[in-house]
DNA sequence: CGCCCCATGTAAGACGTTACATGATTGA
DNA sequence: TCAATCATGTAACGTCTTACATGGGGCG
């Protein structure tokens, strides 16, 4: 019925809510408090997000009620909404995914092992590492092409984002040592 | 008039007009083929950025008359359009900045030299480092906080962030130190 | 002549931000 | 009782996305 994508937003909500039903209030508290700062905390964005999740049949929510309590919404996942955040942690890492959405990546590699399993954060990992390895010479590539041209700060700017990305790239090999450690065969090209 | 702050968008448009008078098309084309891939080089994005930045006096368009040669409009900044820039890049680095709007300082950063001048660039680097070095160690006590109740997943997803705030740390120290080679002396607290 | 690139735009819709608004409950 | 916190919302506004629309010019 709906073609539209769940928001940035909205699968933050589905990630948390999998891991622990929880109020708008409570969602806040965990975007305002944690490193997942990146989300907004406004009630402005939550509640509507929450809202329009319902609306499509992902969540739940429930009035919490007991003596002496306030008035409060609890809203859990349903099997749609579970159905619908592992397709989204599942989808392969694509170059676009690296280049514009490196936020989301990382959303979903930290739902996946709660919400799908390991072996789910294995593939995430892999495509990740596989997109990385393909793009990082790209931007090697245009930074000598520039060189010449740039000023000193926007060569700087753009090493800054080659280092970001190798930074990634040697935190996923890492991150799949773990894995391979811990138990998970990876799929076909682990370290090695 | 307006107290709206400049989109990012359109910040980095006053950017790239600063260093060169351009069309529509041809920032379309700088979005869709350099690492400023992070910005839309969709039409319904760029135009009416450029119509909003117009409004409001920080650019002017002039249609290219030439024979034979296609409509084509080329803008630039005016004055207003100048002082606005610097004034969004010479503001301090604050700790919001660097958990939200990573990507807004590296741009800041990388127009700073040609619109400003290398000392802003330095100052950006200060500001940045400093903010880079009171959050890290925050980052790092909620890791350990954290490390018994978290998913392996979750857990390598914060450190990931970690790292990559570390390695723009080394980054940004690095940076001040090609500029301290360079000529300028940062105001108070360069290398040593 | 037809196709592709140049070049500019508009319209509908979704989303997030900011600001405002409301009311219940706890604790000083 | 008064303030702070819990808890939920709405409205206006600006912006981005997606998709559509238009037309000139070069080239085979």
């Amino acid at each position: 019925m709906r073609k539209v994508a769940t928001s940035r937003l909205g699968c933050a909500l589905l990630g948390l809510l999998q891991q622990k039903p929880s109020s708008g209030y409570d969602l806040r508290k965990i975007f305002s408090t944690t490193a997942m700062t990146t989300y907004s905390d406004s009630p402005g964005a939550i509640y509507p997000a929450l809202q329009r999740l319902q609306q499509r049949g992902l969540v739940r929510g429930s009035i919490e009620s007991g003596a002496g309590l306030r008035r409060r919404q609890v809203f859990h996942l349903t099997a749609q909404g579970t159905a619908e955040l592992r397709k989204w942690i599942v989808r392969p890492v694509l170059r676009a995914d690296v280049i514009r959405g490196l936020d989301e990546v990382m959303l979903r590699f930290a739902f996946s092992e709660q919400a799908v399993g390991p072996s789910a954060s294995v593939r995430i990992l892999q495509s990740l590492q596989a997109e990385l390895a393909s793009y990082i010479p790209d931007l090697h590539a245009q930074l000598s092409a520039g060189k010449a041209t740039m000023p000193t700060s926007g060569r700087l700017a753009l090493e800054s984002g080659i280092k970001g990305y190798e930074c990634l790239l040697r935190w996923a090999r890492g991150a799949l040592g773990t894995y391979a450690r811990e138990k998970i065969a990876p799929a076909k090209d682990g370290r090695r």
